[in-house]
DNA sequence: CAACCTCTTATGTTGGACATATAAATCTGC
DNA sequence: GCAGATTTATATGTCCAACATAAGAGGTTG
């Protein structure tokens, strides 16, 4: 009944795997049955039924271990992170948007900073930025320039806007690693992260959106204004694999 | 440390398509390489190949036809609905999530509305606003009440913000649509609708931060705390398509 | 030129095979 | 009798080979 007409079979799976769950009334923690027993329950291959399991599990509802099975989890927030990476792939030129994006957030964040940031934040900040100076890749500078960031983002005690910024992880740094591989630039970023956390001492609403927004926007200078100028060849990524 | 660990075959290969992607600066309509050739290209099985498609699909990003091959296509929206639609049976608090991720949006919009929205499109928010207090049907008034946020959204005039609430639009109209069956909340709404826009009238950056984070608030009332509560509100979702 | 037919190609699905991880059961030494 | 080591059983992870099916490509015929 739920089969509507042309979907695949491993849709139907999927379909079925969740009557199954809604019906069992299964929540986080429950495991699913085997493959096997679900591939003879539904009378389908268990191929079929893998490739139906890795849809649940880039929706971040399930997860499988060896042995144990298919258990339940609650990674949508996880799942909605990988997504928006992923279109952000897609809809190129985004690029300008998502500064604009951390600039809508980050630059805002000096309210939420001003008298909660600690000492050993602040100091944390400055170890960071000076081992990014220090950086021998664009990789490593890059992943520094973002913990550096990120670090002032958690100060703020938002959980949400900590998480939109882990969801937004993967775009911004790619963003940071253009023009990173030149050393006067990574000079330059460093000089900001230091007028930052300065102005964040002093509690200088002021100087913090002066430089926070100088810096963000030095940031956009090395990308390409429309288009696909991609380079492609320093490519290394690898972020998971 | 989150995305290494064991990285499984097809993780690596979504991550090997995802790099494919993005070296060769494809769009959507682009049609990737046949399944085929991408195991052979990266040396694994043509099924590793397959379930790390059927991740891309649940991300809508890609959608395959016969003879064709797999091509990148832009239906975000329709995965986001699925994952929520699939988190909702599963847990409820994927509905909290959503509304964290509107406040951070919507609460820091001020500094870019400031100065940039027109006189035209305030009217035009308080002409939608108007029509929610007159519409007849929940569903017509949550329809009404997501087009007031998108305008106010898009006057921002930032891309990325545009296009993620744009991808989030299911999840947010049925956010929207508890509560909107009693007259009186929904009375609640158009009155900070009301407010909302006159503090941009205004230009009163106070205002309208309380008055927005009075009203996404509000709008949490009607979700289900936690847990399994199961009031039974939510099968309307249904899967076909 | 258009309608029809065949051919080719790539996906959709299946069954089976083997490797590997791991919970559970069994065995060992004290 | 029990803690720790070892084996066993089970379920996932990956691969291969095969066939079915859909759909574009191209040729044939009226």
């Amino acid at each position: 009944m739920e089969d509507g007409g042309r979907a695949s079979a491993v849709d139907g799976m999927v379909q079925h795997i969740r009557g199954l769950i809604r019906d069992r009334g299964m929540t986080v923690g429950d495991v699913l049955p085997s493959e096997g027993e679900l591939a003879v329950m539904f009378d389908a291959s268990r191929n079929t039924v893998r490739e139906a399991f890795r849809t649940l599990k880039a929706y971040g509802v399930a997860e499988s271990r060896q042995k144990v099975g298919a258990v339940l989890t609650d990674q949508h927030q996880t799942a909605m992170r990988d997504l928006f990476s992923f279109a952000m792939d897609i809809s190129v030129d985004a690029f300008r948007d998502i500064q604009g994006y951390r600039r809508l957030t980050e630059m805002n964040l000096f309210d939420l900073l001003d008298g909660r940031i600690s000492k050993d934040t602040l100091s944390e900040m400055d170890a960071l930025n000076a081992s990014i100076g220090k950086a021998t890749t664009p990789e490593e500078a890059s992943d520094l320039d973002f913990q550096f960031h990120r670090l002032m983002v958690e100060a703020a005690g938002n959980r949400t806007l900590s998480e939109t910024y882990g969801m937004l992880k993967p775009v911004i740094r790619r963003l940071m690693l253009a023009g990173k591989s030149q050393r006067l630039a990574l000079e330059g970023v460093v000089a900001e992260h230091a007028d930052i956390v300065q102005a964040l001492r002093k509690a200088d609403r002021i100087a913090f959106v002066y430089h926070m927004n100088r810096h963000l926007d030095a940031g956009l200078e090395f990308i390409p204004t429309a288009g696909r100028g991609d380079a492609g060849s320093n490519t290394g990524m690898e972020e998971g694999r």
